[in-house]
DNA sequence: CGGCTACTTGAATACTTTCAATCCGCGTGG
DNA sequence: CCACGCGGATTGAAAGTATTCAAGTAGCCG
């Protein structure tokens, strides 16, 4: 049956998700309109598209790309299962960003007209959407900070701490490792550095003993050291995060 | 009468937010509890502060200062008026960020349960903050980028660009003039240069005839110019903004 | 084994910051 | 009325940091 999927569905189960009620559960239900997978390097998504519909990343990495006409794309954000992408679009008509997989992916598609019938219906499923934007906002505004005045070992530092912390909410990786698939090309588009430059300081931080990352495995050897050098506190994601 | 502020409310009338319903109208009245003003350089909430409920600058500039432990405060970003203070608070609790006043401002305070009440109604309302957080995040995102791969002329120039659009939907700048009530080293720890070089750089493209920022006001020169520089499409702020 | 891609390293160049000195406008007090 | 002091802004020179270009290495797959 056509929503079988979101009663099953496997990230929802996860702790880090916030449980549904059943006439929540049942709400999300009816207006799933399928799901997709797509191998690595491809686009979900390319900035001007046309909405179709909200979607949830369910499994794999993928990337944000803003579109800045006459540049080559370039990610600032990574994407990690429970993710939506096309919110904006939801809104606006038309994609801003073009969202690329980083690794095979398969994500979950909402009705177009979702946003519009939740904020209708309110709740707490609205509530958990507002939470999780503002949310977001403030990762995002971690980033700039890091971006506007942090050296090259702060900016790597936030960005390994902030993603497995973001991984192991999702059960992905425990205490020292974790999956991490980007190239260096893509490290430094997100950090703002040469990817030659990335290349040297990561190479600096695992002489330092602070991290390894290689094979697209990143182990984080001192994870308290790590920490103290972003100079950020650690973001704690401990309140439930929303899916759809 | 205590809700007469809400409904003769001289911003609410601007073009640029988008007009209320007689019976949100009364809903955000009836959760109105006072406002305030505040001369320059002061703290309107300060990092670590429990939540007294959401403020929404009516006049005057403030900024966003992250609470970096062991570090000087530093601005990151720009509020105008309309601009909401306090979001994250009212869901987390405590304020995880200070917002400092660059000139004398004027705020209103909503009940604290404003968030709760609003998401638990639904409507228009909660639509329009849903889309104001996304716009946010996307304002956030450009200059994100601009710090990640912008020299110091791109930098400025959107930040430039960026608030004097955010005035004129506002009814506060006209096409080549704007107030711009930052030091020089208010922009620099926005747009994640050094005082100097930041004094360095508007030098420059005054003498380049871009724009020209004296006396506190800025004069945009070269309109189309700058927006060819910052690469971003200038963003449009033609729907309608939210204001509570 | 050759060719490909990702990664690393070195050296030269370009850019930013830092430090220090100076300038400018403005308000205050003699 | 003018000198002084102050904060903000500007400029120069030196030091520090990142990028670029180019060469070289490592691993992988045909």
């Amino acid at each position: 049956m056509l929503n079988s999927a979101c009663e099953t569905c496997s990230l929802r189960r996860k702790e880090s998700f916030q449980p549904l009620g059943s006439e929540d559960l049942d709400f999300v239900s009816g207006m799933w309109r399928g799901e997709k997978t797509l191998a690595a390097f491809h686009s979900i998504v390319r900035a001007g598209d046309p909405s179709e519909g909200l979607f949830t990343l369910r499994e794999g990495w993928a990337a944000i790309c803003p579109d800045v006409p006459g540049q080559p794309l370039r990610m600032t954000e990574i994407l990690l299962p429970g993710d939506r992408i096309g919110l904006g679009a939801c809104l606006a008509g038309k994609h801003r960003y073009t969202v690329v997989t980083l690794t095979r992916v398969r994500y979950c598609i909402l009705d177009h007209l979702f946003l519009q019938k939740l904020t209708q219906r309110g709740g707490s499923l609205c509530l958990a959407l507002i939470r999780s934007l503002v949310e977001e906002r403030s990762r995002r505004e971690r980033m700039a900070i890091l971006l506007g005045m942090g050296n090259p070992i702060q900016r790597l530092a936030y960005l390994f701490l902030e993603t497995s912390m973001r991984l192991k909410a999702l059960g992905l990786a425990d205490e020292t490792m974790c999956p991490f698939p980007l190239r260096r090309n893509h490290i430094a588009e997100i950090v703002g550095l040469s990817e030659v430059h990335v290349s040297r300081t990561l190479a600096a931080m695992r002489r330092d003993g602070l991290i390894d990352l290689s094979n697209n495995i990143l182990i984080i050897s001192d994870h308290k050291r790590l920490a103290a050098i972003t100079g950020l506190n650690p973001m704690t994601y401990s309140h439930k995060q929303l899916i759809f």
